[in-house]
DNA sequence: CTTGACACTTACCTATTAGTAAGTTACTAT
DNA sequence: ATAGTAACTTACTAATAGGTAAGTGTCAAG
């Protein structure tokens, strides 16, 4: 059963949103598998090697997305419009995004776990970029602008939103997603 | 001796911005500290009530920077810069803003605690949007923008630029913040 | 000189954590 | 029928976590 890796991984993933990869545990796992702790570690030794599987998978849906976009035919603004509500707007107002999770936990990560989380957020931010450079290609952005800022600045500026949305409540988000379409509006 | 708390407690945040408060131990701190486990819980019983001394520390050094900044007599545009600086620029790479540490770690906090950082994160937006108001009272920033929608846009960047930071490299903040004074400059 | 408080240490307890070894069940290919 | 494998369970270990009780040294006030 394939199915079952693929299951631990994303109830992995969710429990990484909501409690940080240090605060969860394999008990926490099995338990709403409805197996037991012993039958986790055999599909994942060490806990580590779910981490990975983790930052593997952060991977994919990060490349199937970054796919989706590309091969759609919206303008260059509905198609960074698209890829922030997919980052920002599937998490529960409990959830913060993954990647940030895992940031925010960095120092306590295994290495290999380090190391993939750098290439995630690298690939995001390539994502981003080129989202940000074919908008001020069809002039939708300011050109005078640095993509690679701007870039960065509207991912920080989400992540952010989803950490203080946890504790102030809906509307955060969506009061910065407003903000940055003006910013990004301006001549 | 009042020190040795005030001790605890500042290196408790540090902790808590390397590790996060689930992953930061009483055995992290004596061991910092040359004591006994047992001689923290002597000054702080519980975590939780460790936990309540650094929120309501964090809340001191907000109130603190913002008596200095509304006593100051720069322009309204001085004290934003100098204020996001204050928050941003005093950590080192590999530490994260205590708030947000507190934010991500917010599931698996004690609810006293929970309440207590919900209050720092209030009173840091009421300051921000101050700051914000009195920037556009001045004509500095655009009057048209809702000073709390862009007061948390500033928050949440720089705050998810200390996450990116750590993973990315030191760059990123200056880039976020860089790109922040472009987008606050605009007519 | 003694009392009492303060700031500890020693020595423990319990719960939880990641992790392992050995056995069990069920399905599958020969 | 049997051998083998995948997916478990039972039962354990060692380490670490938060937390506690009882005792120790030091100092200052009476």
């Amino acid at each position: 059963m394939e199915n079952r890796k693929k299951q631990i991984v994303d109830l992995a993933i969710k429990l990484i949103q909501q409690k940080g990869y240090v605060a969860f545990s394999y008990d926490d796992i099995s338990k709403q598998l409805g197996v037991t702790k012993a039958s986790i570690h055999y599909h994942f030794e060490k806990k580590e090697d779910l981490g990975v599987a983790v930052t593997d998978r952060m991977l994919l849906r990060l490349q199937e997305s970054l796919m989706s976009i590309k091969n759609s035919p919206a303008s260059a603004e509905e198609k960074l419009k698209q890829f922030i509500q997919q980052q920002a707007q599937r998490f529960e107002c409990t959830e913060i995004c993954p990647i940030s999770s895992l940031q925010t936990d960095y120092e306590s990560l295994p290495s290999i776990v380090q190391e993939k989380i750098g290439e995630v957020s690298r690939l995001e931010l390539r994502v981003m970029k080129e989202l940000v450079a074919e908008a001020q290609a069809e002039n939708i952005l300011n050109s005078s602008d640095d993509a690679h800022q701007v870039a960065i600045t509207i991912l920080s500026s989400v992540k952010g939103a989803l950490l203080y949305r946890r504790v102030l409540g809906d509307d955060v988000l969506a009061d910065v997603l407003n903000q940055l379409n003006r910013f990004l509006k301006k001549p």
